[in-house]
DNA sequence: CCTAAATTAAAACGGTCGTTTGAATGAATT
DNA sequence: AATTCATTCAAACGACCGTTTTAATTTAGG
């Protein structure tokens, strides 16, 4: 094992070449039918594995459901507190707009890219698992992410309690499940095209609901 | 079967005191774990009940989720399109706030009653179940409250086109389902008056959404 | 009371589940 | 060439699944 570390992150072995099948398998699975409606047979008969080898490499199905999910959202939350990063490092105030739209990040860069196929219909269903399974998932993978975008919209909107923007920020998300539950390729839009006229509605209605400009009362 | 048709929507006959019994033991385990994770003979167990009574009543599992979920719906279809209509029977012109005070109106109504345990987390699950399942239950509860409450909408927002606003409302949609995904027993806020701040900020939230008066661009 | 229907009960059906085992296979290292 | 170790494989484990069957029991009507 030790022989091989040095590669370990690679794709060549022939280990790692299942790991990735049986991966892409589940991903597909879980997303059309949900976690608990997907055997580890069924995975292992679409990627073309012994079913044992789900079990080696993963150890449980648990297990595998977390190697899924943290496949797509690490790069997610990473390209979220990039772009975040770089917005605060300009000179120019923060925006809500810009703010949402650092957040949203993840599906404007996917446009085109296959991940498109993928990231709406995993993050729609990692929401809809029972809370038992996903929450030390979402836990490790935004809860940094949550934080660091409230502060952001707290300095953007000022004289907003922080527990206020809790409450929108948490909103927001909620939209944006929604969204994207239905732009999965179950769902009714298919094309990029149309899936980003939805994104671009998508901000400008938790823009307006997280700024609630004419909420004078 | 004939001789009791005409009392059948009573509670009394000892056939529906099971009926009852299955479907509150069915409606809380789904609530917790979900439908597929959710066996009939926990279920069964749960009801004090015989398995076999599961499939005498309701003849299938999915027959037995399609009665839990249309208990608790068709109520709240009916209260949003009476509050709707009672609105639309005044003499003001509709508002969006109180549109979508009508359109919440189910969770207005139930504060301090045992629903508030149930609607909640029901709901939230019904949008996360895999859409084979749970398509035809939505479809048949939900269309045309939806696209009455559209309608009302854009009389209440001139200008906006029909298009732009059935997006709004699916948005709108997302954030209560979020909002009420994280209030059901294993959530954070039990209390009723916590969960009565929540509803009136959802409320904001989303009328700024679907008025967007700041989004003159 | 007695009969007929509605309801409950116990048991089993064939299948599928997640998981484990132990041997075969392969590619590298010594 | 021999050995070592990661990986694959077929097979089976016990448990649980949704559903069905058959009989016992309760309930209501003549």
């Amino acid at each position: 094992m030790v022989a091989m570390s040095n590669r370990a992150e690679q794709e060549s072995s022939s280990g790692e070449a299942t790991r990735l099948k049986i991966m892409d398998a589940a991903e597909s699975l879980i997303i059309q039918h949900g976690f608990a409606a997907t055997s580890l047979r069924a995975i292992a008969n679409a990627a073309d594995v012994n079913l044992a080898a789900t079990h080696y490499h993963f150890g449980s199905k648990q297990g595998l459901l977390a190697a899924v999910f943290h496949r797509r959202m690490r790069p997610v939350g990473i390209a979220r507190l990039g772009a975040l990063s770089e917005l605060e490092a300009g000179s120019e105030p923060l925006t809500v707009d810009a703010i949402l739209k650092a957040f949203f990040v993840p599906f404007y860069d996917a446009e085109g890219s296959e991940l498109l196929t993928i990231l709406p219909g995993l993050v729609a269903r990692i929401y809809a698992e029972p809370a038992t399974l996903t929450q030390p998932i979402l836990e490790e993978e935004f809860s940094e992410v949550a934080s660091r975008f409230v502060a952001a919209l707290l300095k953007a909107c000022p004289g907003v309690p922080e527990q206020e923007m809790r409450w929108r920020f948490h909103f927001m998300v909620g939209s944006m499940i929604q969204f994207l539950k239905f732009h999965t390729p179950i769902g009714v839009a298919d094309r990029d095209n149309e899936f980003r006229v939805g994104l671009d509605k998508l901000v400008a209605f938790t823009v307006a609901g997280i700024e609630q400009l004419g909420a004078i009362e």
